[in-house]
RNA sequence: GGAGAAAUACCCAAGUCUGGUUGAAGGGACCGGUCUUGAAAACCGGGAGGUCGGGUAACCGGCGCGGGGGUUCGAAUCCCUCUUUCUCCGCCA
């Protein structure tokens, strides 16, 4: 969500912004919310001017009752229920322009970074850097669900049967394998300095709708019969909003957390869930980090996070590669965004594991989160996300890049301590 | 789940019964000063948060006492509703 000041201002860079977007559709919206903000403002002005008058008419009923002269004071009455008549039809127009200009500010993107690679979508999104030498064994490597199974590690059947399409039971050591990965992530994001949060898995609509979009509410959230809840799609959800509505102090910042969660989303829409694998579900969990800090402290929080995803990976051995995405992949709220993919040796291609994200204040605009700096001049924070990991996506690199021609799976060091000491894992028929 | 109490500015807190000179007493913290080698204490003085709008500006105005709605000429104060916190009971991992 922009400044409407801004927007006012700059009304040629947000319609050149929205066309690097290619969301011509919306070019409209520019001018029609500049124009009802003019309108606004002059309904304003009226009302308050009206108001004051109500106010002081009524103030001064208040002197004369207190000084006996109640007849006087009553005679008084009229003018303002007169003015309270203007008033209504006022102060409709008022909360109707004030909706109207609400919505459409919704539905403007934020500004995206100069250096953003324009493109439609994915497809245009361009790798930055490869980080690892990907290493393609000279056997095949199975479909991951496949290698989860021969570990008796996956119940595909049995879940579908209990709750649907979507779900899985994991179980033994491919199990175990899911909470040592999240383990070692949680522990690498503390020793980075994060601290660590489990926070609410449900959230009331009000929080819903200040960190996302009605379309992706309608895409993704799961809503609690009967109650004002919804399950989270991320634990960022929980984690932003928490500091909903707040004044943060100046030298509380950076605030930099770590959440871990189950997230839920019912992925409606383009790839839909896969019949086979766990890579597209509708329950998941997740390790990730958040940061809210100073404006001109974003950059570097930015490409610290993207770094410490990578860092992470690649001390699992999974070789990685950075994709920037361009202009139309970037979601609203979003300044930039770059996707971390894991390299998968059965497809021989990258995939995607990770999103690193800088909102800048747009979404901190939208939630009311500010700091106070030492002049107690109060401004909108920035607030960037990413993933640490997501098992079980995490699980498909780790197997498949550790995969031995036996069918045993290579434990990486780091994450031995969370396995047992185990160096590998081994087939239960072998 | 049941019964009761409460939510006032950065913090504590008065005002709510009995609506009007209360946008809000008092204190703490804060800022300036006196004293002091410096600091603390004490004393003197100071301004009060947030947000929207008008104005080149000085400045002016609206909203605002947990959120939303209502009654009224007028609401911190009365009514409805939601949320949160506390106490007691029940239930539960």
């Amino acid at each position: 969500m922009l400044d409407i000041k801004f927007v006012r201002e700059n009304k040629e860079k947000v319609k050149e912004n929205i066309k690097k977007k290619f969301q011509d559709k919306k070019l409209p919206l520019v001018d029609k919310v500049i124009t009802l903000d003019e309108e606004y403002r002059k309904v304003k002005v009226k009302a308050d001017n009206l108001r004051k008058e109500r106010n002081d008419i009524s103030d001064n009923i208040g002197s004369l009752m207190r000084e006996g002269k109640k007849e006087e004071g009553l005679s008084l009455k009229d003018k303002v229920v007169k003015i309270n008549e203007e008033l209504s039809v006022l102060e409709k127009d008022e909360h109707k322009y004030e909706e109207e200009i609400k919505e459409i500010m919704y539905l403007i993107p934020n500004m995206i970074a100069d250096d953003v690679p324009i493109g439609e979508d994915d497809s245009k999104n361009v790798e930055i850097e490869k980080i690892g030498e990907p290493i393609i064994p000279d056997y095949e490597i199975p479909y991951h669900a496949d290698i989860m199974s021969s570990f008796n590690g996956i119940d595909k059947e049995s879940a579908g049967k209990v709750a649907g399409n979507g779900f899985y039971y994991l179980m033994g050591d491919i199990a175990r394998l899911h909470s040592a990965v999240l383990s070692y992530a949680r522990d690498f994001m503390i020793d980075k300095g994060f601290t660590y949060c489990i926070p609410p898995y449900m959230i009331r609509s009000d929080a819903v709708n200040g960190v996302m979009s009605f379309e992706e509410k309608e895409a993704m959230m799961y809503k609690i019969e009967g109650e004002d809840l919804y399950l989270i799609g991320t634990s960022e959800h929980s984690m932003i909003a928490k500091f909903k509505n707040q004044i943060l102090k100046e030298n509380n910042l950076p605030i930099t957390m770590t959440s871990y969660s189950p997230c839920f989303r019912k992925e409606v829409g383009s790839h839909g869930i896969e019949e086979r694998g766990v890579y597209r579900v509708h329950q998941f969990e997740k390790q990730e980090m958040i940061v809210i800090c100073k404006p001109d402290e974003s950059e570097t929080w930015y490409e610290k996070m993207l770094n410490y995803t990578v860092e992470l990976f690649r001390n699992l051995d999974i070789p990685v590669r950075k994709l920037v995405c361009c202009s139309g992949d970037l979601a609203d709220l979003k300044y930039r965004s770059c996707d971390v993919e894991a390299f998968s040796p059965r497809q021989n291609a990258y995939f995607e594991v990770g999103s690193c994200s800088n909102l800048t204040d747009a979404q901190a605009r939208r939630l009311g989160i500010k700091y106070k700096t030492e002049d107690g001049e109060k401004i909108y924070a920035h607030t960037l996300n990413n993933t640490v990991l997501t098992p079980p996506r995490m699980l498909i690199a780790l197997l498949e890049n550790n995969y031995n021609e036996d069918g045993s799976v290579n434990i990486p060091v780091a994450l031995r301590p969370y396995m047992g000491g185990k160096e590998k894992i081994v087939p239960n028929n072998k």
